[in-house]
DNA sequence: TTGTATGCGTTATCAT
DNA sequence: ATGATAACGCATACAA
């Protein structure tokens, strides 16, 4: 006797199927009703396969009969894609450029994946999730973190397709997009110069923040280089609080008020405008220039009109999620880095020249 | 000769196994290494399961020499869990809220799952994505966003488990967190017609915004009951532009200044406000209090000190996560809403009298 | 074009 | 406590 079929469900009322007994709808259901094999349904899932017009209008209307979706976990199971992507990022991005996952977000999706999340309260715990990446057998990961060397040759190992969003790559061997902090940096500094500040002062984002590290790397590499003095640093958290305690720590130790402050984000820029103006009373931009980086919406609101740096958040998403797609379909792209320069919004809170300076930049 | 292993890192004959021949590790090479059986692997990787000491140890050897890491898709095919959560929610609620993500994520994972982002560029997309919802195969979505009662049929036919995040439930038939936005509005309303205000005036929200028309409805149900004149009302998108824009409208066809004016939104609250501060000269609250809703940062800043309504994000996000999660284990739980109530910012940019009249918000 | 048979990597069942 | 074996639901090589 040769093996009855036994593979197939038992002969259900198939409408009823889904509430029946739990059981899921699969293809082989979808099979039975349109009289055909379960390979044949495979096909008419799949988008570039060989199937009849007839079958295909059958197999399609069984489905659609029962509710039939295939399920992800299996096809993934045999495919080796999961058609997710990981999307690594820390909360402090997450709450100060909800643009960046929501533009990530939406490149992704256009290239038919999801983004699966993993998000950090400090970036130090990246280690401790990244077991749970590969447990999910992520399709690639895009990064808005900071990752250790041994952390990446770990994606290098397990073979993970990884593009760094904004993170500082550890020389040419991994992709990134970034945009160039130290450069945007330069830029201010040299603007600022040029309108005749003298004393600079930093409020500096938290030791841990890398893309603050290079911001402040740029404005003092700049300022000596115009042979000006070494600014007075003070360090925030990249918050609205930290910009008035920022501001008060600056005067307390330096006894006056300084030209210009430079603040390593729009939030701690806003708070240190709110403090000058209305606890100190001072003039900005009359006693004082203040300028932030980012761009973030509320500073251009009338009662600030920040002068800052942004960046082209949007486009850094979309190549990313490009690079990523890419370095998916074919693993043996070479490692590349896309980086943008950010864009001076000249904004009312520092006094700077007419842009025919704008040569000086270079 | 044997191959020179130049690049290689130090002869671990087994940490070669990844990059072999691009096969992955399973539980069967971990067993032959272990000199156990598979089911013996597969059982040290669940927490609960009988196996010796010894064997847990020799096995965990070879797994970390292995760099073994379960397979989730495999695993979810046969367990039917795929330890993943989706979470539907729009681009304004992203971009507005974006606490909202970061909390509901942060209590997704505590609960060992990880969020699957389906975000939307307008509510009405959300059809679109459902049968995506249903391939992943998630455990449980939170929806952040509106669902048609078809929609919601679909997900109890499914049996996915389902909590609404802040949207209207229809009825008592499906698991939602809410904040009651109609009882905050009307609070609201309550405290400034104690005040003395009279004529009122809305910038409303969006016409497909299901909180917008609560908040609306709220205030002109109290204003009835007060036997005030019924508010004048513009339509604005939550955005600062609209606010600037929504006064514009209202003074043209009040004729005047209103007394007070409530904003769906804090941002356009802002907007109004900086408008009529900035480009009309008019003196708030002096001549016009202006109140918004959601107390977001910016809110708080001291050019600001907006008065507003709090809705408690992080308690609704750990509610909701906690609901899902209880459904998760338990699918046959009962329908449940959990309504929290909004706090009022008294703020300063709205004349209130003093505490003693909370009593009237009853 | 279609069907048969096999495998993806794991968990679950049932002996031992 | 451990091992053999059968699912889980799909895609694919191969034969027809």
């Amino acid at each position: 006797m040769t093996k009855t079929t036994a593979l197939a469900p038992p002969p259900h009322d198939h409408k009823a199927a889904i509430a029946r007994d739990g059981r899921r709808v699969t293809s082989y259901d979808v099979a039975l009703v349109a009289g055909v094999s379960q390979s044949a349904v495979s096909r008419c899932f799949k988008p570039g396969a060989s199937v009849s017009k007839s079958t295909y209008a059958r197999v399609m209307k069984a489905a659609a009969g029962l509710d039939y979706i295939p399920n992800a976990a299996a096809r993934s199971l045999i495919t080796r894609r999961s058609n997710t992507v990981g999307v690594i990022i820390s909360n402090r991005v997450n709450l100060y450029y909800p643009e960046a996952l929501a533009e990530l977000s939406a490149q992704i999706t256009r290239h038919g994946k999801r983004p699966l999340l993993f998000t950090l309260e400090r970036e130090a715990d990246v280690g401790e999730l990244l077991p749970d990446v590969w447990q999910y057998q992520v399709d690639g990961v895009i990064a808005a973190a900071s990752l250790s060397d041994g952390q990446l040759d770990e994606f290098a190992r397990r073979d993970v397709p990884l593009v760094l969003f904004n993170r500082a790559a550890r020389g040419q061997s991994v992709h990134a997009v970034l945009c160039d902090q130290q450069e945007a940096s330069r830029l201010l500094v040299t603007r600022l110069a040029a309108a005749g500040h003298r004393q600079f002062a930093l409020i500096d984002g938290p030791e841990d923040s890398t893309i603050a590290r290079e911001r402040r790397l740029g404005a003092c590499e700049r300022l000596a280089e115009l042979g000006l003095p070494a600014p007075l640093v003070v360090r925030g958290h990249f918050d609205y609080d930290s910009g008035a305690r920022g501001l008060r720590e600056l005067i307390a130790q330096l006894g006056r008020v300084p030209d210009a402050i430079i603040c390593g984000s729009d939030l701690m820029a806003i708070g240190c405008l709110d403090y000058a103006r209305h606890e100190l009373g001072l003039q900005v931009p009359g006693q004082l220039s203040v300028a932030g980086f980012d761009a973030v919406d509320s500073s251009g609101w009338l009662s600030y009109n920040l002068t800052t740096l942004r960046q082209p958040i949007a486009q850094m998403a979309l190549a990313a999620a490009d690079m990523l797609e890419t370095l998916i379909q074919q693993r043996d792209t070479a490692p590349e880095r896309r980086v943008f320069g950010a864009q001076l919004i000249a904004g009312a809170t520092a006094r700077l020249r007419p842009l025919h300076d704008e040569t000086l930049a270079a």
